[in-house]
DNA sequence: CGTCCACGTCTAC
DNA sequence: TAGACCTGGACGG
């Protein structure tokens, strides 16, 4: 569940399901985590959560005059973070679910659950704690100082690696993860492995002096200036976001959509699935970065591109391709070659066709079906860099564009 | 059976 | 900048 959407749906989920529930008694951990134990015991406390960039925090606020004994207690926090597969999940006492590593009990009979389930452990908690010092603002809901830390710190090394890799840094992108920077990028068309710094300069704000035009609000309309007007640039403006603009609203896209987000066991994976447009998505390119992470993308990798490649892995996964050692590149083209099966695979299943839905309900596969569709078909050609950023058109601040619109859905993209 | 891969951090050479 | 930390599903033999 581990993106930014994921971390704020499960906060949704807490406050859903724990509204007006009276939970009671100790904290339970799992005795093969290795995260601290939960000091807290309450006769009758609430949950209730938040969310921050790729955090979670929940609040246990004991029932004051409930009994009296021990609603006494203080209120306590408990962050979390969720490692690659944490999530909540709320059942009867007698379903605990497997790899659920920490336990809210409920004080009403038909005795309820609520469990923190980690299958891989990667995920942590903190009692007691606080957002991690070291990330930064989170980009889905405190935006304008998300932007602000990102534009006024541009001088830091953090900057000086590609784009692709710079959106994983937390300190900067807190609630960016593997798939939103490859969805990111693709709207933008900006090839993953150009210096961050080189993106992210061009959405410096610059003096209205350099503009033609007054930073005229309302109707405004000096015809008198023969530039492109102000209007004109904002509308333009509002035409086509910004990279900044989009680490904010892609992530909203997909709590717009509801579900789960990314979770391929859930049955409604098949809408979060239907919204990708590159990652994991038949057709796209996809590369290892710096730190192993796989990079989906089109076209133009861009200068900073992995070159040799010299891990162990690296080197076991080009003599998996059959490639020498001089290895000209990871880069692969089409799938990952054993993707094309799978393709094959459900084509056959696509038989159901309705439409060109390629979701496959009823069968809760765990590997995303790669999108069908959008082969080739002629797309943006070459365009490769240089194209992307066509920015010119200033950027400041900026209203948070509302814009829910609601991608594609149906099927591949209709722009371009 | 074995290898590869996965939504993310962490910390140790 | 490598591993380390984990489980489990897909796929190959």
């Amino acid at each position: 569940m581990p993106e930014g959407p994921e971390l704020h749906m499960a906060s949704q989920f807490v406050n859903r399901v724990c509204g007006g529930v009276v939970f009671s008694g100790a904290v339970e951990k799992s005795e093969v985590s290795k995260n601290p134990e939960v000091p807290f015991a309450c006769t009758a406390y609430r949950i209730s959560a938040v969310s921050r960039g790729k955090e979670v925090r929940l609040t246990l606020t004991p029932i004051k005059d409930e009994g009296a004994e021990g609603g006494g207690g203080k209120p306590m926090d408990i962050v979390f973070r969720f490692g690659m597969s944490g999530f909540f999940r709320y059942t009867a006492q007698d379903e605990l679910p497997k790899h659920a590593h920490l336990r809210f009990y409920t004080k009403e009979k038909p005795g309820k659950v609520l469990s923190f389930v980690d299958i891989r452990r990667f995920g942590s908690w903190e009692p007691n704690g606080t957002w991690q010092a070291e990330r930064g603002p989170c980009v889905m809901f405190e935006y304008q100082s998300f932007r602000d830390n990102v534009l006024s710190n541009l001088s830091d090394r953090a900057f000086d690696k590609p784009i692709c890799e710079a959106l994983l840094n937390q300190k900067y992108f807190n609630g960016i993860g593997n798939y939103l920077r490859a969805e990111i990028l693709y709207r933008l068309k900006i090839p993953p492995f150009v210096k961050a710094r080189t993106v992210l300069e061009g959405l410096l704000p610059r003096d209205y002096a350099e503009l033609d035009v007054k930073p005229v609000k309302g109707g405004c309309a000096s015809p008198q200036s023969p530039e492109i007007s102000l209007s004109k640039k904002v509308k333009l403006k509002r035409e086509s976001p910004d990279l900044l603009n989009l680490c904010h609203t892609v992530p909203l896209e997909v709590i717009q959509i509801g579900g789960k987000g990314y979770d391929p066991e859930k049955a409604d994976y098949s809408d979060f699935e239907a919204w990708l447009q590159c990652y994991y998505v038949s057709g796209m390119k996809s590369l290892r970065d710096h730190n192993g992470r796989t990079m989906w993308f089109q076209g133009d990798p861009g200068p900073m591109a992995p070159k040799a490649s010299k891990s162990p892995k690296a080197k076991k996964r080009a003599k998996k391709t059959g490639d020498g050692e001089n290895d000209a590149q990871v880069v692969q083209e089409k799938e990952p070659a054993k993707k094309v099966k799978e393709e094959k695979e459900s084509k056959r299943k696509q038989r159901r066709k309705g439409k060109e839905v390629q979701s496959d309900r009823g069968t809760p596969s765990p590997v995303p079906k790669r999108k069908m569709s959008q082969s080739r078909k002629t797309p943006t050609a070459g365009q490769a860099g240089e194209k992307f950023q066509r920015s010119e058109s200033e950027s400041r601040p900026e209203p948070v564009l509302n814009k829910p619109a609601k991608p594609v859905q149906g099927t591949r993209g209709p722009s371009d």
